[in-house]
DNA sequence: CAGTCGGAGATTGTCAACCATTTTGAGATT
DNA sequence: AATCTCAAAATGGTTGACAATCTCCGACTG
């Protein structure tokens, strides 16, 4: 899994020890966003809330700065709205928008990534997809949908770092939330291990390396559904 | 052209008076992210040049706030990467990624819109789209550049935003300047009159208010060219 | 009584000066 | 030649203070 390091795009530097994505990343503020993004996709706040800076850089114990960066974020995340002089509130998602825009684009992300990737992957990333399908089996036997959504994206994440593909990556993150709040609100209704053995598929197609095939898995797993699923619109 | 106000997501709050996009936007802040985003799209900056915070700030006259916010805004946009304690530096986008990657969201988007602005259009979107067209003809016959992408990107934004899909809008904004700069450096290979006339069609298309016949026009307009056009690659 | 006008209060936007943290590059050392 | 050390440069973050703007509520007016 290659991280793209300055020098990739004309800095002078070496390889960079980029602390792996999840537990203590660098900036203190990083954090602040973190714990927002999931607070909003986990439901924790309801669409329409305000989000006041002063409150929140007192809840976290920072100052306004990193918490008004960490607004920026979620509003580039799609997660917020915010206006001049006038603050941010939490959006919501359509099940529609999802469906006809976000997980389409996601497609075009990944059939385009998955095949740059073919003939970059190493061994070190084969091994780290082996390790998510691993996780991927554990949440699924211990029905921990939490941890299921997170090795799911995390092994989609494994392919597009790897494609290097830097605006495709950056587009990548800033849908990934929305598509994460998507599977945790659906991704109950199917079978767990239906989910894991499309991902072995996927790797198991991922090592030939032949495009076709790829392309082939990808598409059967990412389908795009027609009918949105249970409940229908729920706007904003 | 319905500009979303907080009342659409659950702030009370009745019309905005948001500033007609382009001269003298509200807070300063804005007005750096917009001369930034100009000369990275005009080249005025070397892909891989380093942007520094205080350096900027000296030269806008601001304190580093608004800079850091700016350049935050531009890596969303993919036209900058920046690195924890390194900073950012300038990027550039490969033909083959707005290719295989940006023109089709773009159309996964306008499919969309178009589709959803159709039953909302009012007879002052008609006429805004209207004014856009002239504005193309006007720059058609100047031979300018510049203004013909200019409109051209406006007519579809508006569209767009008449959708009101917060969302679909979201991914538009962080896509919108990387096709802007893609045009800048093709557009110049097509027939002008060949661009205004497909939008004449396109509005045409419009008012019918068929989606069939919208979303074929559309398909012929955007459609997405096979093989990148002049020069080959140019990574990053 | 409806509608308008005018602050007061709340919140965001910006500034300035300062210190902490980290990267980086140039020497000095082995 | 490779490594180590260290100071300079930049970013990340803090504090406290203002300026600019929105919001809302209550008084005034037709």
């Amino acid at each position: 899994m290659n991280t793209p390091t300055p020098s990739d795009v004309g800095l002078p530097a070496e390889l960079s020890g980029v602390a792996e994505a999840g537990t203590k990343n660098g900036p203190r503020g990083q954090q602040v966003i973190e714990i927002l993004r999931t607070a909003i996709i986990s439901g924790r706040f309801e669409p329409g809330e305000r989000l006041i800076e002063s409150a929140l850089s007192m809840e976290f114990g920072t100052s306004r700065g990193p918490v008004r960066e960490a607004l920026r974020q979620l509003e580039n995340e799609g997660l917020v709205m915010s206006f001049p002089y006038r603050g941010a509130v939490v959006l919501g998602v359509s099940d529609e928008e999802v469906h006809e825009v976000l997980i389409p684009i996601r497609l075009t992300l990944e059939r385009y990534s998955f095949a740059q990737a073919l003939d970059k992957l190493t061994d070190d990333d084969f091994a780290e997809l082996g390790k998510q399908i691993w996780l991927l089996e554990q949440a699924g036997k211990a029905n921990d949908l939490i941890r299921l959504v997170e090795a799911d994206l995390c092994f989609h994440e494994i392919v597009i770092l790897a494609s290097g593909q830097l605006h495709t990556m950056q587009i990548w993150r800033t849908i990934e939330p929305r598509i994460r709040a998507y599977f945790y609100r659906y991704e109950r209704f199917r079978s767990f291990e239906e989910t894991v053995e499309e991902h072995r598929l996927l790797l198991a197609a991922l090592q030939t390396r032949d495009p076709a095939i790829v392309l082939a898995q990808l598409e059967r797993h990412i389908d795009v559904p027609s009918p949105p699923p249970r409940p229908k619109v729920r706007r904003v």
